[in-house]
DNA sequence: GTATTGTCTACTGTTTTAGTAGAGATTAAA
DNA sequence: TTTAATCTCTACTAAAACAGTAGACAATAC
């Protein structure tokens, strides 16, 4: 499942990636062209603004930026910073990885089989980028 | 996110589907052989029951038992009972479309990634069935 | 009739999600 | 230097989902 943190944070990028290079873009302006709550918004600028991704400045004329290039920005990671592993579960995740305490690391089943999800999934949102989802038809 | 319900649904499976046509497993069994919570096995095995994949017979004797083919029990539709749609998001869902109020389903460029998304997730899921899960090594 | 085993409904504690609130810091411009 | 605009930061909260637990009941075999 994608959490609307994620989703939103996806969606924002869209016209900050149109914007490379351009003027800084608001909140309230990204709020209301992508229907996005403005407080929650501000979060999740926040957090991709701290990992790395935006700029910011305060004040009249002020705004938020991407500040790396829209194929240079992988969509696996952006997901990764606002919901977590890609992962269905902790202990097939590449990332993050975590043994579960209800099953063996070595001969799981499911284990097995969601390691092979979490490579689907990967396949998609590892390889595919900012510039790429914004291209898309 | 896969949940802990069909996490321990898939595990139970295996025991199930080895004992294919052979005599019925207790819940207790699988319980402790899985490292399953029983009372919560309980209520997975009856929405497995329920929805044609398993019977059971209550007393002495009596137990669980798989009632088709490990061959032909999808993962995906066993992912879907306990767990919902495969799409990480309701509007790029195939079998549970619902629509997002915050986007428009001709254009969101999110949707479009999540539909290659849910339809990587199917390939795995929907392609693999609990025979081949058991037999994975 | 008694022990064994599944059935069913309801309840409960914890965590996650999806925000909201509001005070504060920065900045540009008047 | 004041003011308006804008981002920042921490805390709070309501609702839903998750992960079970409890216990009475029904069915079955011996």
């Amino acid at each position: 499942m994608l959490s609307n943190k994620a989703k939103y944070g996806l969606k924002a990028l869209i016209p900050l990636g149109k914007n490379f290079d351009k003027q800084a873009l608001l909140i309230s302006e990204i709020s209301e062209s992508e229907n996005i709550p403005k407080k929650f918004l501000e979060q999740i600028l926040l957090d991709l603004k701290n990992k790395g991704y935006l700029q910011s400045k305060s004040g009249r004329n002020g705004g938020y930026w991407l500040i790396r290039k829209p194929q240079e920005i992988y969509l696996g990671d952006v997901v990764r910073i606002l919901d977590g592993p890609l992962a269905p579960v902790q202990c097939a995740s590449l990332t993050a990885y975590a043994p579960c305490q209800d099953c063996d690391v070595e001969t799981c089943k499911v284990r097995f089989l969601m390691k092979d999800v979490r490579d689907a999934i990967s396949n998609i949102l590892d390889k595919r980028t900012l510039f790429d989802m914004i291209n898309e038809k």
